[in-house]
Order: C-alpha cells, then sequence, then structure tokens
DNA sequence: TCCCATACCTTACATGACAAGGTATATTGT
DNA sequence: ACAATATACCTTGTCATGTAAGGTATGGGA
C-alpha cells in the first residue's frame, strides 16, 4: 500500500485538516503529523517540509497561535491554538469541501448505480 | 450565495471530475464546464482559463484523446474521450480521495457526533 | 445594431507541495 | 563508547497549477 496522495489533495485538505484536529485542543507539528496518518488509518502521510509552512501560513493570517514550550526533557515545541478566525475559515472550508465532495459523488455515483 | 471554492480544492477535485465526467462518454470543455455547475447543483463553478489547460495536460498525458468536431451550426468544438490510462488515473483518484475524506470527516466527526 | 451565449485559447502572477538540506537533543541498541 | 533512531523544529530551489485578464470567432435574439 502506501501510495501517496498527489500532492495538489494535500494542498487541498491541509488547512481544514490542521484546523480541526486544533479543534480538539492545543497541539504541535510534529504531533499533528502523527494524528493525520492516525486519522487517515495509515493511508496519508504529510512531509514535515510541508507542514510547517503551513502552521506558518495559518498563524500569519490569525487563523491559529502559536507559543514556545518547553518539555520536561528538554525539547522544545511550539504548541499552535485555534483562534476565532480560524473557527470562521473552518466552517468555510468544510463548506467548501462538501460541495466538491458533493459533486464528485454525483458524478462517480453517476445518476444510477454506484 | 455563490462563494467561490478555494482554489488547492479545485486543483484537487479538476482531474478525477473532468476524468470522471467523460466516463459518462465524449464531451467538450464548454459543455464540462456547465456539467460541473449541474453536478454540484450550482455550487461549484469553474473559470473556463482553468479547464482548457487541464483538459490540454490530460490529452498531453495520454489520460483523453481528442478530436475536433464542427457542428450543424457550424461551431467547432473539441471533443475528449477517456482512455484506458486515464480509467487507471481515475481509480487512482477516487482511491486518494477516499483516503482524504475518510481522514477529514475523521477529525471532524471526532470519534463521536458530528 | 448590439449584446449575449457559445467555444476555444493564452499569458503574467502568486501560491504551495516536494525533495533535500540543515540544527539540536533524547533514547535505544550494540 | 558509539551508532542509529526518534523527537522537534526550520529553510531553500524547483515545479505545477489556479486566477485574472486578455484574446479570437460565430450564432441567435432583441
Amino acid at each position: 500500500m502506501k501510495k501517496p496522495v498527489y500532492k495538489e489533495l494535500v494542498a487541498a485538505s491541509s488547512r481544514p485538516m490542521v484546523l480541526s484536529i486544533l479543534t480538539g485542543g492545543e497541539n504541535y507539528g510534529y504531533e499533528i503529523l502523527k494524528q493525520v496518518k492516525l486519522l487517515s488509518g495509515g493511508e496519508v502521510e504529510w512531509s514535515d517540509g510541508m507542514l510547517y509552512p503551513v502552521l506558518h501560513r495559518l498563524e500569519r493570517d490569525g487563523m491559529i497561535t502559536g507559543r514556545w514550550q518547553l518539555t520536561d526533557e528538554g525539547r522544545r515545541r511550539k504548541y499552535y491554538r485555534l483562534t476565532d478566525r480560524g473557527k470562521g475559515q473552518l466552517a468555510r472550508d468544510r463548506e467548501g469541501w462538501r460541495a466538491v465532495h458533493g459533486a464528485l459523488e454525483m458524478s462517480w455515483g453517476g445518476g444510477r448505480s454506484v
């Protein structure tokens, strides 16, 4: 298995996925990577070189806010939290996804059997 | 309504959508644009400046083949047909979409109620 | 006559994933 | 003691792709 998802699909899902994961509470990059893999049953694996820029953009655009934290073991982590603005964006992204997903299902479910 | 779908989502869905529409038989650009709008209940509208390059790429990559046709009214249309290669690509695209959609649903359905 | 729909196409620009590289610390294995 | 792996963050160069805006041309309706 483990055939990578095509990159346009990664681009389309990264923002809603990250925002959605953060609705579950504060989280940091490395853990988010593992969450994505877990949520997809191992089918979706993101590269860290893709995720960190996403987080930076989301923070820049006020969708999330970050704070540095030092763990007991001495590791530094940047924890991100969802903002109200981010919640609004997530709602819009879900709406867009729903619309497109519906159209796709129509197209490949057809008017007839699936 | 009519808030446009964000472009990354358009990019992720364009190829599977076009290929899927062509499983219904030969079709041409302008008509495909209307099909997309129809299939989405008016929620998804593509620009022609985005679709034509998509068709050209798909043809270049052997996913579809095109032929020029002149209508009775004197209009020229380029009809495209799905190739075996295109069918294989569609199957893979659907698989990727399914995986990502599932992960998204997990993330925003949560382990509990939706 | 004028405008809209039909039907195709292209270019300049900005965005964003990928591959590959980098830095640093802690843990585990040998 | 040493090596390898996992954790945890970051950046740069390259390529692909939508958007916005423009173009060409024909047919039909007001």
